[in-house]
DNA sequence: AGAATCATGTAAGGGGTTACATGATTCG
DNA sequence: CGAATCATGTAACCCCTTACATGATTCT
């Protein structure tokens, strides 16, 4: 019933486009998203199916001559929901920015929604708490390896919060 | 038969100390090493057992009065010369660092072996190649996801090879 | 004629997660 | 007396990956 940073966001996002089957689904995915975020079409098919069990799709079979027929696929209200949800609230860890945070600004962009600002800034104040927690906790660092680790997590929290900022500049115009 | 960046390097790592049973191995992992790596004991118990199938380990039971028997394990020929290859060879991607090179560096100092700096520069050329990749294309920077996509990468990038220069700071003194 | 595109999947296999099962000893 | 520690696992479930299956059309 709840999933976490797997590719359902992905397709939940693209079916806000409009509905669109299976094939279609993959296509848009493959131009626009490959670049961050990977995903197989067998995997793809797998994943409607499900969804659509979950109760976040729903599917109509549309007959066609000569060729197998299509099954378009729409959002329900629970889906838009869910996506909404999911896409105006950060992430909870830097590994994370990568992928999930960089679909919500993907799809804030790509369905013109609003917010862009606003999710920038919560995800700055959620990294900026784990920063201040990590230097905070000043806990065995013992040796050069404990050193090293420290100075990795901070060294990525920082670059992360950095970029967070830069990305103000790009979304400010007009969202 | 070939494993990623599975617990397994850890397991074996840790059994290059010495002989153990599942109960040590865990407890050890659980010690020093769950601040950066995640395994469950169940876990642990199915991969020691599929290692030994793997011929990277070997058991003996060992028994005990009033207690289960311990099954004690060691490393094989093959899994030193695996793990060796492993803890050497620098990883192909900065979301690889946190865990799997910070594993590296870990059992380099567990097990005072030569090489860390050596290591450390290999991952800063692969690093390296690898932005100057993403900054030679200049493919499709068309709207303000791309750009931020693409500074989001050249970021954590650059703050990677920065540590790992720092790094070599840390361990420069004794490996 | 062969490759790519359209369009849908299934099957087998592998791996991880969570919960459960067992049972003695030792510590507070 | 209950909790933690010692010590080992199994079973059910879910998910993902890879390969395979089908078959027409359109492009080169």
């Amino acid at each position: 019933m709840s999933f976490k940073s797997s590719p359902e966001y992905a397709l939940l996002g693209i079916l806000m486009t409009g509905p669109k089957h299976g094939y279609e689904i993959y296509g848009y995915f493959s131009s626009k998203m490959k670049q961050f975020w990977h995903l197989s079409m067998s995997q793809a098919y797998a994943l409607l199916k499900r969804m659509e069990k979950n109760g976040i799709l729903i599917s109509k079979e549309e007959w066609q001559v000569n060729r197998p027929s299509k099954k378009i696929f729409s959002i329900t209200q629970a889906g838009k929901e869910r996506f909404l949800d999911w896409v105006h609230s950060p992430v909870k860890h830097v590994r994370d920015l990568r992928i999930e945070f960089m679909a919500k600004l993907f799809f804030i962009k790509e369905l013109k929604l609003k917010g862009a600002l606003d999710i920038i800034d919560k995800q700055i104040e959620v990294l900026q708490e784990k920063l201040h927690l990590i230097k905070s906790s000043k806990e065995k660092i013992i040796d050069e390896f404990q050193t090293a680790l420290h100075s990795f997590k901070i060294a990525q929290m920082t670059s992360a919060i950095e970029w967070l900022k830069e990305c103000k500049n790009y979304f400010s115009c007009k969202y």
